[in-house]
DNA sequence: ATATTTGTTCGTTAATTACCGAACAATAAT
DNA sequence: ATTATTGTTCGGTAATTAACGAACAAATAT
């Protein structure tokens, strides 16, 4: 017998989201990929005043929520807004923030 | 002599409000509150699977990112939206999801 | 075959977050 | 004056996050 879950899966999936959206690093690349298609993670190495490592890791945080993805154009990668997931986070926002 | 910053303020202030959200807990009370205009922590104490203590401290990083705010009604205190930020939250993910 | 480019992974450190129960403070009720 | 209610704060622990430089892997270019 499952005990009653108060909290539904979406109200977990828009925290896992915002989550994800929750540092201004991250913010940066997700306005940027939101707006201009696709970028190189050199070009971001570049412009941003972080260890590539460091950046590596926002990226895969980025991944990992499902909100972008990359795909290898060796010996870069390019990475993309994951269409499909940012679709979902716009109607789960959306519906959240009442817009 | 200023050094070049490349993340924005907006960037910045939307990562502020997005990782306040980025907790399931948290959206549960950011939902009922958007929809109910206020509810007092008791009840949410009796709802939520999480010592009160626990809650205590969700409401009160919600109140220190400037989406909710307490008004004291003795011995209760009565929670509400902080209508003004929640505005600006709104459209900073309007803006920023391109919705 | 070697060097260069590109980005991830590893190891480390420091800071923050999540959670709990116990103790505390403030007010209300008896 | 005591007791009960309500919610925060404290002390502690475990887990996660953020950041860096160094080492590594994969592919291209020389």
């Amino acid at each position: 017998m499952k005990r009653k879950e108060v909290i539904t899966d979406e109200q977990k999936k828009i925290a896992r989201y915002a989550k994800a959206m929750g540092h201004p690093i991250r913010m940066y690349v997700l306005e940027l990929l939101s707006n201009q298609s696709c970028c190189y993670s050199g070009d971001l190495t570049e412009i941003l005043p972080i260890a590539k490592s460091t950046l590596s890791q926002h990226l895969k945080e980025l991944k990992d929520a499902g909100l972008i993805q990359g795909e290898i154009e060796a010996p870069r990668i390019k990475y993309c807004i994951n269409k499909a997931n940012w679709e979902e986070a716009q109607e789960l926002f959306k519906k959240y923030l009442l817009i």
